[in-house]
DNA sequence: CCTTTTTAATTCACCAGTGAAATATGAGCC
DNA sequence: GGCTCATATTTCACTGGTGAATTAAAAAGG
């Protein structure tokens, strides 16, 4: 029963039995929300699954990977707060953690003392050229059967859905 | 920049930076799977958020919901785990907490004596007719502009997702 | 200049969820 | 009937994350 496709069948069930007694539900929007944040939940616990044997969690491992990826290797909290949509508070473990595996080191900034920069180190660098091939299969799998037109909708849609929800953010709260 | 439209755009743009020192980074799969997880997440908060005024968090309502929709408005702590996805030890938290407030009641069940079932009050169904429309301004609105067509694709799309999903976690993991 | 305000990062206390162990009951099997 | 194994729930210790307060430094504004 812990199957995605049962709990979706339940899902379904359940928003039908509730539109009979309440029709005023907008049962179909229902449906695709409760879809969205069920796949995406478990979208999350496999990639935290995959990440388990290197002993990262997704917004470690995220973190990491924006620092490889960018530019000069390095950032400031603030900015990866911004990038991972990470509270500070967060951000420090987070830092912590990686500086403490060598992974990152922390240093303070010339220009503006307040802030620190967070750079990754060679040994850092090695950690994510190993460990990043290994998840691909796993992601190229969770996308099979989908062709050229079906990534690019799915694209499309959940680009759509995104700004909808920046659209809700930015209003005076209901 | 908390915008979900630039963490979207940061993310693009670090995703093809990585493919150009790695070419063999499935990169349109990766940028589903990290819009997936974005949007997921941020739905996520968006349903904390509304939910926040009658001081129940996602998998408590969740939980209410399933109850209030069941047919005879009971079920016990581990067909609750199944239909949430959450684990036994997060179920008697929320259990406290709903029974807490009055919403539901614990019972003992009499055939297996293992087993306690939880019911929905007529407080706990009052409650939920009260506050569940109130979702629904905000839940049309995170699919304005979604036509039939958008819909339909949206939903036939998560569902095969989580096909693969389930696929994935049936073989021997890696 | 020097006070006030803003910004950056950290610390602290707390909330939500997990895995492993404990408890208690039921089921299967000589 | 009594022993072993399986199942349902709870308890406990821990991880990951948040908001509010703290510390420190820069920017703004007389």
């Amino acid at each position: 029963m812990a199957s995605l496709g049962n709990c979706i069948f339940m899902m379904d069930e359940g928003v039908d039995r509730l539109t009979e007694a309440l029709p005023e539900l907008p049962a179909d929007k229902a449906k695709l929300s409760r879809l969205m944040l069920m796949v995406g939940s478990r979208m999350q616990e496999e990639l935290e699954h995959t990440l388990k044997p290197y002993r990262l969690n997704h917004s470690e491992f995220l973190t990491l990977m924006i620092l490889y990826s960018s530019p000069d290797g390095s950032s400031t909290p603030g900015e990866l707060c911004d990038y991972t949509s990470q509270g500070a508070t967060n951000m420090t473990r987070i830092g912590n953690a990686l500086v403490g595996r060598g992974l990152v080191v922390r240093a303070a900034s010339e220009q503006d003392r307040r802030r620190v920069r967070m750079g990754i180190t060679p040994s850092g660098r090695r950690f994510v050229q190993k460990m990043l091939p290994t998840l691909f299969p796993r992601l190229s799998a969770m996308f099979d059967g989908f062709g050229e037109n079906d990534r690019r909708q799915l694209g499309r849609l959940l680009r759509k859905l995104a700004d909808n929800l920046d659209r809700l953010d930015e209003e005076i709260d209901r």
